[in-house]
DNA sequence: GTGGTCACG
DNA sequence: ACGTACGTGACCACT
């Protein structure tokens, strides 16, 4: 028989170690369970064992068991976030039929090695799971160790033991008692480290021995001495350090035999911890969570009659739930399911009087669109909804929706599972939108904003083709150039676009000093490489070959990819993506277009409207700013803003207390640091850095800052206050942003988690302001006539297509609506200008 | 698939 | 002792 006996303890913490924190929507933990059974069924596939055994720690109040009084005792307590998902782990182990084992006064690896001893005498195969290595020493003829590492999981039988260690796997508990083991508190001898310890047992065997043999021996007087100051701690370290093979447990395989699981049960914890994928891979269906609902709502039983859609039936219906997909339109009204595949029908279907509900609506507006036709009354949008609930969802398919609200999900019953079961979900979804206000968000804001997107998309932008591909090649020559001359200074050729090659050209090779480090190796990053400039040309080639290699691959050769058949570049904004509100883009993204250096911008020369046709562009000037402003109500910060003068000036001129015309350049700079700072999240450091000052000076700076706007300081501590109690964030507008790293006990986590606090209110009512505007402007210039759409948003900047003549009224149209959207206690500043291509347009 | 790097607001 | 500003997406190397 094939034992697989797990250290349930240790595999857990190797898990939770290993994997970013993640938590559901209730702020539960749940990344060691996730990485927990992660490592469980990649290793049940490989050994497919015949029965399981996961051990866990149990340590009783009063000891009866020498290891765990002993040395165990003093070990630093698990943190919280960890401790919470032990119970849940073995819930979820129970559930599936797998036996956890727990014995009072016994640690896991002493089950383990209960087990591993049974196996050995009654021949049979004992496979054990751990991340730990002590437990290696259970090693033999009939016991595996998979050892779980960040990686991977090593087999280690008897053979790759010694070929790792050099001697037998039962005299790991001799090297541990030599060499100690601080986790453990394993004293060992004094002085000697694992190099002395591991040829000590290569010649010795076993410390036995080694007291024996040492003081004949050719030993240094060194090693000698400290043996013999030693010998107890060795003596006594070799028995904590052996594992105990007869801890009261049940001992024959037999006893580990799997039960059937309980997967309504699965269903149920699994989707609490939002573990949808892990419910796939179980091949359970989330639908058998209907126990999870309570009775009173219990699923309808659903006979449906199904016919097919006609011009009659479209003009008779006032309310339904519809699903669109390749091409085919299945509604549902009622008891009713009607389908067509004819587009005329569709088109009809979309436009009609109908009050609508759908999970992805903009796909349909594009589709509409692109016909010549248009989609009316949509009521709801399970994904959007989904997002307004929770923008921290990797997406929004209407499976995981129902799961997570507790709709019955109708997979097995019902060919249209989806159509089925999209009714009750948007209704749930409603419900709860509703309980958190943001039922004007969701109508007034993000459902009309899915037609201003899909427009968007939809007309796209104009793109020289002809200039970007000569961009291409001039750009091609300079990359061919540079690389040369990088090549002939470091001596030989690497590649360039590694950091890793280029790591050891730079601080290995040449010696240049290395100044921070990544996880994998040296950081050769913009800013180390700025500060080296100086040491070598080498250096400054580097940097150009970067800036010509980014601008080649995602600019030229990633663009000229996306042109489609018109000529024009068609984005996706994505409205579901972003924590905060903003919207994203993609494919490609239009949002991240250079502009910042002079080479960079010269890509905007190709982003151009269509022949007699301009664009006009208009961005806010620092919205961000002056939504802090309006929020905290600081009359120094609005005057700074109502003042006319540079906002940044202004600050600067208040936090050092003299006259506008006295503030020095760097004091500007230094004052819009500190402004960026606000928005961010504020910390001494990172602004000392940016700004190139001590951390002292930055601190004192930050202080004065808040001396002179009181507000502002306010504001933030009472967001973050508001924050660490409710565990969100709220938007001027109502949005709503969980933070869970809030709750957790690492202080760097809490610490990003109180700067996401600061910063999304402020970041998302920007997102809400420039969405609001955007609607308007669509609307206005479809009411006014006037030939123009909107084609491109980059957070606070709107660019709109116009026809030249009527460029000027569209121009008026854009700054009113945008300055205008909202009444503040600042005014919202807009520059808008007029040009054929975007780098002209830009001012 | 992940990490490093860099483009934008 | 450690690592350090908020929000994105694309490309490359490497596992």
């Amino acid at each position: 028989m094939k034992l697989l006996a797990i250290d349930g303890n240790s595999i857990l913490n190797r898990a939770f170690y290993g994997i970013k924190l993640l938590s559901n929507k209730n702020g539960v933990f749940t990344n060691a369970v996730f990485g927990f059974m992660n490592i469980y069924l990649k290793n049940l596939a490989d050994v497919s064992p015949d029965a399981v055994a996961v051990a866990f720690d149990l340590r009783s109040p009063t000891f009866r068991h020498k290891a765990v009084s002993y040395y165990k005792a003093n070990r630093k307590g698990m943190p919280p976030e960890l401790a919470q998902q032990l119970p849940i782990i073995k819930e979820l182990l129970t559930y599936m039929g797998v036996k956890v084992v727990e014995c009072e006064g016994f640690e896991a690896d002493d089950i383990l090695g209960t087990l591993a001893q049974s196996c050995t005498e009654s021949g049979d195969h004992c496979y054990v799971l751990t991340g730990d290595r002590d437990s290696l020493q259970l090693i033999n003829d009939n016991v595996t160790v998979l050892l779980a590492t960040n990686k991977e999981t090593i087999h280690y039988d008897t053979e790759k033991f010694k070929e790792d260690y050099g001697f037998s796997p039962i005299q790991l508990i001799d090297l541990k008692a030599l060499m100690g083991d601080s986790s453990d508190n394993i004293p060992g001898v004094a002085g000697i480290g694992e190099k002395t310890a591991s040829s000590l047992i290569k010649e010795y065997g076993t410390i036995e021995n080694l007291y024996e043999k040492y003081a004949d021996s050719s030993l240094t007087k060194g090693v000698k001495a400290k043996l013999e100051n030693g010998k107890t701690s060795a003596e006594e370290s070799k028995w904590l350090a052996t594992i105990v093979r007869n801890a009261p447990v049940c001992s024959t395989p037999d006893c580990y035999i799997p039960a059937p699981p309980d997967n309504s049960a699965l269903s149920r914890l699994l989707t609490d911890l939002e573990m949808f994928k892990l419910l796939d891979k179980l091949g359970i269906s989330a639908s058998e969570s209907v126990s999870a609902i309570p009775e009173n709502e219990a699923p309808e039983e659903l006979s449906f009659t199904c016919s097919v859609l006609t011009k009659d039936i479209i003009g008779s219906l006032t309310e339904c739930s519809y699903i669109f997909r390749d091409d085919m339109l299945s509604v549902r009204s009622g008891e009713n399911i009607y389908t067509t595949d004819s587009e005329e029908l569709v088109l009809d279907f979309f436009s009609s009087d109908c009050n609508k509900s759908t999970d992805d609506a903009k796909p349909h507006y594009r589709y509409a669109m692109a016909r010549g036709g248009e989609l009316h009354n949509l009521r709801n949008d399970a994904s959007v909804s989904g997002y307004l609930l929770n923008t921290s969802a990797s997406d929004y398919a209407i499976e995981k929706l129902c799961a997570e609200y507790g709709v019955h999900y109708y997979a097995d019953q019902n060919e249209n599972a989806d159509l089925v079961s999209l009714e009750g979900l948007v209704n749930k979804l409603r419900a709860a939108i509703e309980e958190q206000g943001m039922t004007d968000l969701l109508e007034n804001i993000e459902l009309p904003l899915t037609e201003v997107l899909a427009s968007m998309e939809d007309t796209g932008i104009c793109i020289d083709r002809q200039g970007v591909e000569d961009f291409g090649v001039m750009l091609s020559e300079k990359i061919e150039e540079t690389q040369q001359m990088i090549f002939d200074d470091a001596g030989h050729e690497f590649n360039i676009s590694s950091p890793k090659q280029l790591g050891i050209v730079l601080f290995e090779e040449i010696g240049l000093p290395a100044k921070k480090k990544t996880k994998s190796g040296y950081s050769t990053s913009a800013d180390v490489l700025e500060e080296l400039r100086e040491h070598s040309p080498l250096v400054d080639n580097v940097l150009k070959y970067r800036q010509y290699t980014k601008l080649n691959s995602t600019y030229v050769t990633g663009l000229t990819d996306k042109i489609a058949d018109d000529g024009r570049i068609h984005t996706c904004f994505k409205q579901t993506e972003t924590r905060t509100g903003r919207i994203s883009s993609t494919e490609p993204n239009m949002q991240n277009i250079p502009v910042r250096t002079e080479l960079g911008s010269q890509m905007r020369k190709f982003f151009t409207a269509a022949p007699d046709k301009v664009l006009v562009d208009a961005d806010y000037s620092q919205i961000e700013l002056r939504i802090m402003a309006h929020l905290c109500g600081d009359e120094n910060m609005i005057s700074a803003f109502t003042s006319g003068e540079d906002f940044h000036t202004s600050t600067a001129a208040q936090v050092f207390d003299m006259p506008v015309f006295m503030v020095a350049p760097e004091m500007r700079s230094a004052a819009k640091a500190v402004n960026f700072g606000i928005i961010y999240g504020i910390g001494a450091f990172s602004l000392s850095k940016d700004i190139g000052t001590s951390v002292a000076q930055a601190k004192k700076y930050i202080a004065d800052y808040l001396d002179r706007f009181p507000k502002v300081k306010e504001f933030t501590e009472n967001v973050v206050d508001e924050a660490v109690k409710t565990g969100c964030v709220t938007t001027m507008f109502g949005r709503k942003r969980r933070i869970p790293e809030l709750s957790s006990s690492n202080k760097m986590l809490q610490a990003a988690g109180k700067r996401i606090a600061m910063n999304t209110p402020v970041q998302g009512t920007a997102a809400d302001l420039i969405k609001i505007a955007m609607i308007n402007v669509y609307h206005r210039l479809k009411a006014e006539k006037i030939d123009a759409k909107l084609i491109l948003q980059v957070h606070d900047e709107l660019i709109l297509e116009s026809s030249s003549a009527d460029s000027q009224r569209a121009a008026e149209i854009l700054r009113e609506e945008m300055q205008n959207v909202y009444d503040m206690k600042v005014p919202l500043a807009v520059d808008v200008n007029t040009g054929f291509s975007w780098y002209d347009a830009k001012g």
